[in-house]
DNA sequence: TTGAATGCAAAAAATTTGCATATTG
DNA sequence: CAATATGCAAATTTTTTGCATTCAA
């Protein structure tokens, strides 16, 4: 798997300290929306980087299929790795409550999918929202 | 459905023109974002709304349930009302277009997370990205 | 009346862009 | 060397807030 320089080279692109930086920030966050990974970069000891490479290498490794993001709340996209991605995340609308499944319970939901459009979905990048056990009991 | 004015008041809230013009618009539109839900309301004749309200608006909305949202791209929280969401969105990671299946189509995955964390999913607001017909063949 | 909601304008966030300079291949 | 990225600052875009005023209940 992997070699970031051939896979960015194939598309055109290079290989720069900030893209490996920020891919690294992304593993060790597991979670981050661009701002938390501009910091994380930050505290990597190689010194800050502006956010709008982070932005910009965030779309470079999104391009790759290396990164993905899902919209946990309203506001925030929050990348991860495209490997990290092995679970569904359920949100919850009253409390912000956020959970996670087996990516293997939508199993089924993918492969209606795949039927019906040819669609190759990936569950992973999907946040489902909903109530959590105790806002659906109260008002 | 719906004395709207309840609804509203059963939660300390008041109905107010503002409200029903932003539902009314959101209901028109099938689906906008903020944006655009604020230029069709301001398209009904009775004259444009601030932004702030028709943010307030949504939010109060979204409280009653009235009103849900997804992410169908990076950038844009897209509006809709809650009854309209009878199928799951499926958006394209290479070309973005979006396609849509049958809520019935996630029962499977609404039933597991129900048994697993006593989570009451909404499907019908969940959009799941992936790669469509053509882009998965594609490069 | 009285607290909730609006309108407006200003503030804060979040994201993108222009361009000269530095780097990769 | 040539094309791609970076850094930085400024410009956009999106969302939120403060506050005096209006309005629903």
């Amino acid at each position: 798997m992997s070699d970031l320089g051939a896979r960015l080279r194939a598309r055109g692109k290079r290989l720069t300290s900030q893209r490996e930086r920020v891919l690294a920030a992304v593993g060790r966050l597991g979670h981050g929306t661009p701002d938390e990974i501009a910091d994380a970069v930050g505290s990597d000891g190689g010194g800050a980087l502006p956010v709008s490479t982070v932005y910009r290498s965030l779309d470079a490794l999104s391009e790759l299929g290396l990164v993905g993001h899902t919209h946990v709340d309203h506001r925030a996209p929050s990348y991860h790795l495209a490997d990290h991605a092995t679970h569904v995340h359920v949100v919850c609308r009253g409390c912000g409550w956020v959970g996670e499944v087996p990516l293997s319970a939508a199993d089924e939901l993918v492969a209606r999918i795949d039927d019906r459009l040819g669609f190759a979905a990936d569950a992973g990048h999907a946040a489902v929202h909903g109530l959590c056990r105790t806002c659906r009991e109260d008002p």
